[in-house]
DNA sequence: CGAACATTTGACGCGACTCAATAAGCGTGG
DNA sequence: CCACGCTTATTGAGTCGCGTCAAATGTTCG
């Protein structure tokens, strides 16, 4: 996470998602935080204090699905992956959110999704009650909010494209273009894509086994798409003809 | 739709998303159609004017996926599915709407999915523009729209566990579980579930082909937990074996 | 009644899953 | 620096559920 000394704060927020309200968090003592965009203390004055600063680390369980639904996160680095599951353990990667996402959009009285840190994780925690109270005295932060929820609920429909129609070595160029993608609106490295993730936790979000996932690595870096650099990075070739191939064009 | 004397309304708008807000669409000069809860004339004056009252047939095109999004429409009778499509033709139904539903919730500047008249439609249909401008000066609409929207993202959780994660029998079995409980809400028949739309309609949505469709509903008729009543209605024979079956138990 | 369309059923093939073995990473300690 | 053990990733062989293609049956409506 890079500190931009002119504008005095961390840049890893999506600027597509933030474009006008560059924030921090201020209960993070040592350094200064961007939590969100949508959450802004110069124009929202008592707002820092509702929040605390949490720390998790890579693996740990940050909430469970059906858990009352207490808090809201807002990741400020690390990634977060939020899952479903069925009662004989087959599980479904719902998303991964990165510093500047919001834990809980989906949530009302309990938690929609678990959530798990995929890497060690910061984030700025919040009472949900007071959350919801807060947004609805300052109508800007609701705005936000709708928006934020429009775009997951676009990026859901996006899967159940992915999950219902693709084929597996489809599904793994999308997914690689998303984190491109992602990772281009952060203002950090693209182009060799790097995979915070292990191959279980992509194989939980494209609907697949490992072995595929891996076997579709390999079938991608074969066809001249893709390289790979090491397990945790990839090289896109060509980004169109990857766009080809996750679209099965 | 049925025509409630006391309050002077229609009733087919889904009682859990509109727990309080009343409301009817001026526009519709002969009836007074219930139009969505979280839009209401008398609270919001001036309301009325922004909508115009359509219709479409069964089968119809309502709007396409990427092109502008110039309407948010209202429905207030009929079935509208929304779906996205690849290059290829492969097609993935992302939802159905009922009476009370919005469509265009996740859509900004392009419409991110298309949208299909499953059966004759009736709809109260907005500018967005104008739509989003009211919406912004009447902070009690935007509320029940951040709702309405996090409840359709937690929707679309379960149908990426579905889509991910499910058998083909075990999809069924979901997708007639969530008809009946869509049925209830609107207080309308929920057991013999009927079913408004074709098998091709409900492949798209599941994930699957219509001969599978067609097999998964035998299937569930000869485990015994259905009773398929005509090609458009099912008797659920025991709920909670239907739900044993829906989440592999 | 009959044509057009929708649904069901059957036979077969393929893509992804399962199970199993091997290889690659990675931290620890000698 | 390398040896060792543990975890993670890759590759291979075989199976099975769902897709494909084809035919039969049911439904709708002029």
């Amino acid at each position: 996470m890079a500190y931009d000394q002119a504008q005095r704060r961390y840049c890893d927020s999506e600027e597509r998602r933030c474009p006008a309200l560059p924030t921090h968090c201020a209960t993070c003592h040592a350094r200064q935080l961007s939590i969100c965009g949508a959450l802004d203390q110069y124009d929202l004055p008592g707002f820092a204090t509702l929040s605390s600063h949490v720390r998790f680390r890579a693996g740990q369980t940050i909430c469970e699905e059906g858990a009352p639904a207490d808090w809201v996160f807002s990741v400020t680095s690390g990634v977060i992956g939020l899952h479903k599951a069925l009662p004989d353990g087959r599980r479904q990667t719902t998303g991964f959110l990165f510093a500047g996402d919001l834990v809980g959009l989906s949530s009302r009285i309990v938690n929609a999704c678990g959530a798990e840190a995929i890497t060690d994780v910061e984030a700025c925690r919040f009472a949900r009650r007071r959350f919801e109270t807060y947004m609805n005295e300052h109508q800007e932060v609701e705005t936000r909010l709708l928006r934020m929820t429009a775009d997951e609920l676009s990026a859901a429909h996006d899967q159940m494209l992915l999950l219902g129609r693709k084929t597996a070595r489809e599904r793994v160029a999308s997914f690689l273009l998303q984190l491109a993608d992602r990772a281009a609106r952060r203002r950090v490295q693209a182009n060799p894509v790097l995979l915070p993730m292990k191959r279980l936790a992509i194989a939980d979000y494209l609907g697949l086994t490992i072995e595929t996932v891996s076997r579709s690595f390999t079938g991608l870096a074969r066809l001249g798409v893709i390289e790979m650099v090491s397990v945790g990075a990839v090289r896109i070739v060509s980004m169109a003809d990857l766009r080809d191939v996750a679209e099965g064009r």
